[in-house]
DNA sequence: TTTTGTGCAAATCGTTTGCACCGTT
DNA sequence: AACGGTGCAAACGATTTGCACAAAA
């Protein structure tokens, strides 16, 4: 038992903490290199953000984190193929990534491009339909799209 | 009474007569020109397309309808715009144009870049969610995302 | 004749990639 | 040492735009 066998709840989970990251990137068969634990940080600091590669990149030059765009990119995408973030392609012309990996859905407002989980229980498929022979389903994407009133 | 006051079925209605054709764009607020017809026989020939600004390109190509991929696109944008086409983002990097303007869910093959209708009573919301204050409803989305086996 | 549409090529935007260098294993 | 990761800048692909010319109102 720890010397301070505090009680810790699920909800401390967000793996913050630069060696659970690092344990999480290997699992992934991630190197865990500077710059990938540093976003580990940024992303999930706080749970369920969505961001785009542009948001992520101020927030790593604020945080004054070396990081380029491209490498922002890369590791956005080696961090879905991984498991850790899930890629949503809404629309708009950029690429959203959720920390909730779940399948959930989605409010996008399309003049400020920001996504927006819809609350629990405030939406539901009633039915699934049946996939076509020849084809593997993949995800069920529901988006209620909005915009942000006057102008 | 015309001449010939021959049964004229609703299910005749796809507009590919170049004359409602030309009317259904005044209707709009659109210049009746020569491509734009042209692109509205294409569109409108059969029911229930799903397009992308390439394919009706190459469909006009092989027409040997004289124009432009810019005017494609700008067209197809005005079209949306007048109620003739819905637009349809459903991530892959091209958007897609579906001459059912109505709200339904779709598949979406990814390896394919390919949108499909998901048959009627298919699938089904059975509950909305409240639109959050001081944003207003656009439209919702469903897609089914499917990969295609093997290849 | 005034307004709108067309075509081309250039510009834009988000994203990906090639390549030389550096950090992990 | 071998392999993967990073950064930069260049490449990319879909879409938009500026401008001169042509067609519709």
């Amino acid at each position: 038992m720890p010397r301070h066998s505090k009680q810790v709840s699920d909800s401390d989970r967000p793996a913050a903490h630069e060696s659970a990251l690092a344990n999480l990137l290997r699992e992934g068969g991630l190197r865990p290199t500077a710059q990938r634990i540093a976003l580990g940080v940024i992303l999930f600091a706080n749970r369920d953000r969505h961001v785009t590669a542009e948001m992520i990149y101020r927030e790593a030059l604020q945080a004054k984190v070396p990081i380029s765009l491209a490498t922002i990119y890369n590791t956005l995408n080696k961090f879905a193929e991984a498991g850790l973030l899930r890629q949503i392609r809404v629309g708009g012309s950029t690429v959203h990534f959720d920390t909730n990996t779940s399948s959930h859905p989605h409010f996008f407002v399309e003049n400020g491009n920001l996504l927006l989980d819809i609350p629990d229980a405030e939406i539901a498929l009633d039915k699934m339909p049946a996939v076509p022979v020849g084809y593997e389903f993949v995800a069920t994407e529901i988006v209620v799209r909005l915009k942000r009133k006057h102008g």
